[in-house]
DNA sequence: CAATCATATTCCCATTTCGGAATATGTCAA
DNA sequence: TTGACATATTCCGAAATGGGAATATGATTG
């Protein structure tokens, strides 16, 4: 079995950096699809698979005002994907100790990894 | 071009869901590719080659004892997927109200979505 | 060195994914 | 109705994914 339907799981929906950049673009407030397409310089169907995919997924909602399309992120769906990464959260400091022990091991900081 | 190469993105690499339990599973304290084996009830090879995926984008380290190696999820570097998802915690607020006047609208709650 | 435990890698395969091009659907205007 | 605009869908091909089975590498012990 290859990886997760994109369009059952949230997080593999996200996993697109164009879907990604919609998600941001469409946060604010609802725009076009002829406005996504320009804003992200990208194709027109591409944008609407893409759009289908993540309406499919709730992560957004589709509202028709005559011809055009209105679409607008559904910030709400995202939250699993925040919460998921807020569980590490409780992690980071304690982790935070050693990035910070390793950096005062190393006081001429410039060289780290070219 | 299909899909990014699960092996550059952070996003891609936690997009499976036996990673994210890798990842949820290691955070805590390091473990033996064995007892992750064990705790997730998956194939040893299996295993190893989504700790090599996490490993490749620097979502794990690993560290050689003896036989055995120990894994341990580096939370770092969960920091970027919680950083894009608190960018839409901005608006969460702007949106709650919606969903509260929505709840408000049907007041005997109880039949929400089964 | 041989045997064994622990982990990694390779090979094969069914399935999915995305982009591009072409085309279909839907909506408004004349 | 015809035409133009906005968006959606289908078909195609190249590339990648993850599981399973087999095998390879690494390290320890006798």
């Amino acid at each position: 079995m290859p990886r997760l339907a994109t369009t059952s799981d949230v997080f593999t929906a996200v996993a697109e950096p164009r879907r990604r950049d919609i998600l941001v673009y469409l946060a604010p407030r609802e725009q076009t699809v002829t406005a996504i397409v320009k804003a992200l310089g990208a194709a027109q169907p591409s944008v609407s698979k893409h759009l289908k995919v993540l309406r499919d997924v709730g992560l957004v909602e589709a509202r028709r005002e005559g011809r055009q399309v209105l679409y607008r992120t559904n910030v709400d769906a995202l939250r699993p994907l925040h919460d998921w990464a807020a569980v590490f959260e409780r992690f980071w400091r304690h982790q935070l100790s050693r990035v910070k022990e390793r950096a005062e091991r190393a006081p001429s900081g410039k060289g780290g990894k070219p």
